[in-house]
DNA sequence: CGGTACCTTGAGCGGGATCAACCAGCGTGG
DNA sequence: CCACGCTGGTTGATCCCGCTCAAGGTACCG
């Protein structure tokens, strides 16, 4: 008989992934590295890949959701209003995250990029049918619901019993932790672009926009962090930063 | 209740049921209903019901969870402590929820009995293997995550953006819907018991004792609510509470 | 009885909100 | 080119909500 030699089926492994996946940074993680490549091919049939500039509004709070979407690049924001004009941020996506309520029509939050955000969209009705097809992906959406639930509770705690000052610290450990996840920085400072603006930060907090700033500056002042053009901020020392993060230091 | 139409069926039927599931209160909600009878047994051969009083731990944070449980009856308080001792009450379970977290050895997060709890605990090997295998028992627990986190998020609002009156109010509110899920009641009185002290409600909606004290007696001055034995709450109309949660009436 | 757990109430203070002014960058149009 | 408005950020002055500290009340239990 014929025989199937390795490199072959590599070959045809990479033919069978859809030509929209196959340069795609989130293939291998959220819940994408969960299908087949016969069901990533079926999804992609009606995906789309898309750029959102800052401030457009991906889901409206209430409405009926048609489609899901995963994160490729930047932040999405997920916030509720109150009748008053009050907003919280009740929940921030990076990549390679999945918007998006299975087993609701819709939700009282709506989804907002706070950056330019890239990402990738399909109708809701075909991730249904597939994720009652396949448990694996409804169990990497599980996964993913309880990271944000671990989250949630984080910030809880962060929201019900921090200071201002200790607030403002958590966040940005909380970003600088993002960016660098399994600390392979190790002592080095670590420099990133905040993803959010100071409104953003506030609404985040359940702080005002002056609040914010003044412990930013704050911080600044304290040599904890190096901040430039508003936005670009250094952490000499994730440590130090972290100290800031429970107890209200004089 | 029980207005058996079939008799001879039904005795088949609940004779394939564990003797300790029979009588269970949760027996068709939460994930037993998701279960067969074959898988009940099994997991049931391994399980304890049990009562425990007001106040223990049932898990505690950082170390290795070695069961899980369902809540029977009671009101379990999923909470936070900080180093210096700022505590943070970051989830209630009430019956039929899952108490666990599955896919992680441990968790931030303690548990405690906030009431005196009926629970059905159980394994977690053994619950684990059950869900990797049962693809229905898993949807349901993904379920429960997603509506926890909804209620996380919630009270991610609450605590942000909302003022302490405002704050007790939707405390109120949330366990009168909890006794009254689908407003049955109509315009009628709801009467409860709070499952909480007040320092657990602090602890919950981050505030001090002496302001939960405060903004309860101002609701039961304003005709909101009565209160009888400090824990026994009679909400006239729910609509009237409902306004508290969002205007910071004057 | 006294002891303890839980709750209420009052007096005073302070952290963060509010109100207001100002600054820097940036795109637009004259 | 500068004038202009606009967005985003900082800083200062003042106020007030909720915290802190303190005392007292009530029910329950030895």
């Amino acid at each position: 008989m014929d025989a199937a030699p390795e490199p072959e089926r590599l070959d045809i492994h990479n033919s069978e992934i859809p030509v929209l996946c196959r340069s795609c940074e989130a293939r291998h993680r959220g819940i994408c590295g969960a299908l087949t490549p016969v069901e990533l091919t079926q999804l992609s049939r009606h995906t789309v890949k898309q750029k959102v500039e800052s401030d457009r509004e991906l889901v409206s709070a209430g409405e009926e959701v048609k489609h899901y979407s995963n994160v490729l690049s930047g932040v999405v924001k997920l916030t509720r209003l109150m009748a008053d004009g009050r907003q919280q941020i009740v929940g921030l996506q990076f990549a390679p995250d999945f918007v998006g309520r299975p087993f609701r029509r819709s939700s009282e939050v709506s989804a907002e990029a706070a950056t330019e955000v890239k990402l990738c969209s399909f109708p809701k009705q075909a991730m249904d049918d597939m994720i009652a097809a396949s448990p694996d992906l409804e169990r990497r959406l599980y996964q993913q619901a309880l990271e944000e639930l671990d989250e949630a509770r984080e910030w809880i705690l962060t929201l019900g019993r921090k200071t201002a000052a200790e607030k403002v610290a958590s966040f940005l450990l909380m970003i600088a932790e993002n960016v660098d996840p399994d600390g392979i920085a190790g002592g080095r400072p670590i420099r990133f672009e905040l993803p959010l603006k100071r409104a953003d930060i506030a609404d985040f907090l359940g702080l005002t926009i002056e609040t914010v700033s003044r412990q930013i500056t704050k911080l600044r002042k304290a040599g904890v962090i190096l901040v430039e053009h508003n936005r670009t901020v250094t952490v000499p020392s994730l440590s130090r930063l972290r100290e800031r993060c429970e107890v209200d230091a004089g």
